[in-house]
DNA sequence: AAGAAATTTGACCGACCAGTCAACTAGGTG
DNA sequence: CACCTAGTTGACTGGTCGGTCAAATTTCTT
């Protein structure tokens, strides 16, 4: 029972790693299969259409990066300060991924979404449900900044789906001009759109996770 | 001379027509033809390939928006109310897109270029062009309203960029979640992104034309 | 060892797709 | 009229792709 394959688990990576590089149409099961050095049989055993391994994979992209995401959002730190540490937490990945793969990818989840949620109706619930993961963490800690005082006040899930499109449209620029430039600013807009009174300066901490690499976890 | 056909442009409608409803992966050459009554052959006799198509339709789009983002970035018009106007523009549109089609298609540029920009360098290109026009728009009016006084500093052009992402972002939101909703709150979201004292009410105009809408214009 | 279950293999299928091409047509010009 | 050019046609090619399948192999169970 213990010992299973890990056949399953190169596929989700090579996927990963390959949305990263081409569009979803541009990866075919053929190129995935090889990079994973499994036979496009073994795949079907595994799942049962293209869109079904992306689903699994968006999910597995997902609570990998849980970790880092819990740890940016800990109590412990400052409402604001998660925030940047969320914005910081993404550059770095984007950094990473840019250095291995020569190019920004941007958000996989909004790539995906955007590019056949509405084909593919079971990639845009999956999307949709990890964006709404995602919605959580950023609006509680505007919600704890509003009680706090640090912020102006309004609705947070409101506000928190805003920082999203502005983080998300700024990940969508980096992705179109291959660049890292537009992510260095992000943090400082989420934090002037949320109108800081008068923001201390952010905590400069070496993250240790990344997110949306590809997941080195071998758990089955 | 001046009667020459409309082979061409009917190609270029179908094609953003189909765009907005596929993604580029998803739509074929056979497809855009059959939706143009043109034969292939004729296709490849106007265009040079797919990725040419892509750009011309890219290209015309941006142009049949120019008037009203002229009317709406108007010198007259109040430098906060163009950013509203901008963003009623595309709240109408989307609108408009919604009930033709069924489906909320989001940002045609930010789609293609995020989808197939790395791959199709033209395309990637031509995208960062049309991209650079609209923030100098967005940039213009920032700096006309703190030149006023309007909002808090900041350098216009970052913000301009910051203030794209936004509106990027929640295009697609909305092209994700196939719904207008988010759009309803952006024109607010960047007003207090910008850090609006007391922003005045903005001036609800019934504006006359749309944007990524399927050109209506004939001349080639 | 024997048998069952899980996994792997790779050939194969039908569909589709971007792009080509040589022949055809219609309209204008001299 | 002959001729030319711009535009049109649709069959065709070479390749790719998602998905299937029956048989083979490995692993687990008894």
């Amino acid at each position: 029972m213990a010992r299973t394959c890990t056949t399953r688990n190169r596929l989700l990576e090579a996927c990963l790693r390959i949305l990263q590089e081409h569009s979803y149409g541009r990866s075919s099961v053929e190129e995935i299969c090889q990079a994973a050095c499994v036979q496009k049989g073994s795949f079907y055993y595994f799942f049962k259409s293209k869109a079904a391994l992306a689903v699994a994979t968006l999910e597995q992209t997902w609570l990998a990066c849980v970790p880092a995401l819990d740890d940016a959002y800990a109590p412990s730190v400052a409402p604001l300060d998660r925030l940047r540490k969320h914005c910081a937490l993404l550059l770095q990945d984007q950094c990473g991924l840019q250095k291995r793969t020569g190019a920004v990818p941007g958000c996989p989840y909004c790539a995906l979404g955007s590019e056949i949620g509405a084909e593919e109706p079971i990639i845009r619930a999956k999307v949709i449900e990890i964006i709404e993961r995602q919605l959580t963490y950023i609006a509680s800690a505007i919600r704890d900044a509003q009680k706090a005082g640090l912020v102006r006040t309004g609705d947070p899930v409101v506000q928190a789906r805003q920082v999203w499109a502005l983080m998300s449209g700024t990940l969508g620029l980096a992705r179109i001009e291959n660049s890292l430039e537009p992510l260095r600013g992000m943090a400082d807009g989420v934090i002037e759109f949320l109108g800081a009174s008068t923001a201390a300066r952010p905590a400069r901490k070496p993250a240790a996770n990344l997110i949306y690499s590809t997941t080195k976890s071998n758990r089955n």
